[in-house]
DNA sequence: TTTCTTTGCTAACACACGTTAGTATATTAT
DNA sequence: ATAATATACTAACGTGTGTTAGCAAAGAAA
């Protein structure tokens, strides 16, 4: 009898959760089927829902979990008493190293939203924008203090977010330069484009 | 008898593709029913198959004809003799200026190309990869000109291609500042961050 | 008006989907 | 060893899907 395999310290639905977020990101939520993720667990598909409730809850459990792992995150930052610019950069240095060390589920967070359903949806939406808001606010006083540019920061924030989601190319390319090097020259162009010089 | 209405120079299936565009876009290709297309369209289900092969066609049409849209340009673009950064500037207000324009039709084929099949999947990422490539070429002669800062051009292609597809965001967005002060604010961004100072 | 073509309709098909019920078999606790 | 629990299986359900067949009505051409 197939037996889902777990390593220590996760439990049976953590791997279904795993499984789940690389097979949203490769299909999509919606083509991706619970017969393909069963068949990717090793198990028929029936035998999934001893450990979910449904495969709605899987996107709850990865659009969530990464939400709340950002929000927490801007806690931390912005409860620091560094300059503004060096905030953009943390935020900005923790956004690639999650894109590119939990690629599946913050790619799937990003693009596959859309299919929660209220009252999880309103409450994914909000956070979002408050994350953006804040993200915002912390440009904005930057600029107040002359670290920053004078531009738009509603719309600085949409570029430095959606550029960093463009690390999905670099995962499919296959001449990879390494993370490393891709970090710093994403830092030099979203960072050192803000500064005031 | 319900029948689909059509302006001057443009036929019935027009119509038809660009409610699936909207469509596809507000739900995504999976999601997005014929049936809630029919609905759309002012008209039954199975009528729309008098004016359509089948609903991949749908997705053909939207994402080559985007496609084209953008390689066309960079053939007008490559034929001029302007420096670099003057050319790297109009790719980028072209594509500001699309994503602004026919916001429903470029996103879907942003994406939605992955649920295309062979061989129009192949030759969508190969026209997407050429694409890029000959932008990166650009940028690569700028900065051995010294226009351009020395950075890895393949990121500066991912970065600027994929802050413009935020623009998604912006079109949501409820307290939108205008079309012109946007691509105003990205250029200064994006375009003044490459150049070489 | 008559004929032909276009465009719409209803009905239905075959299939894939998420999920549940009921049951068997492992694993863990007593 | 026995009982209890966790986990898997097979079978099937209802529903929604893309699409086709066959027929009716509308518009264009004669």
């Amino acid at each position: 009898m197939a037996r889902i395999k777990i390593e220590k310290n996760s439990s049976r639905k953590d791997v279904i959760v795993s499984k789940a977020a690389s097979l949203f990101r490769e299909k999509g939520f919606k083509a991706a089927s619970m017969r393909d993720l069963a068949e990717a667990v090793g198990v028929e598909a029936a035998s999934l829902y001893n450990h979910i409730k449904s495969k709605t809850e899987l996107l709850h459990e990865l659009c969530f979990g990464v939400a709340n792992r950002f929000m927490q995150h801007m806690d931390e930052v912005e409860s620091k008493k560094t300059s503004s610019i060096a905030k953009v950069e943390e935020l900005v240095r923790f956004h690639i190293n999650e894109m590119v060390n939990h690629y599946e589920e913050v790619y799937v967070s990003d693009r596959e939203w859309k299919h929660l359903s209220d009252p999880y949806l309103s409450n994914f939406q909000n956070q979002r924008r408050m994350y953006r808001k804040r993200f915002a606010a912390i440009i904005e006083t930057g600029i107040r203090n002359k670290e920053i540019k004078a531009i738009d920061a509603p719309t600085a924030v949409l570029i430095i977010l959606h550029a960093i989601s463009g690390i999905e190319s670099w995962h499919r390319s296959t001449q990879k330069i390494n993370a490393e090097e891709l970090t710093n020259n994403m830092i030099t162009i979203l960072v050192g484009g803000l500064k005031n010089v």
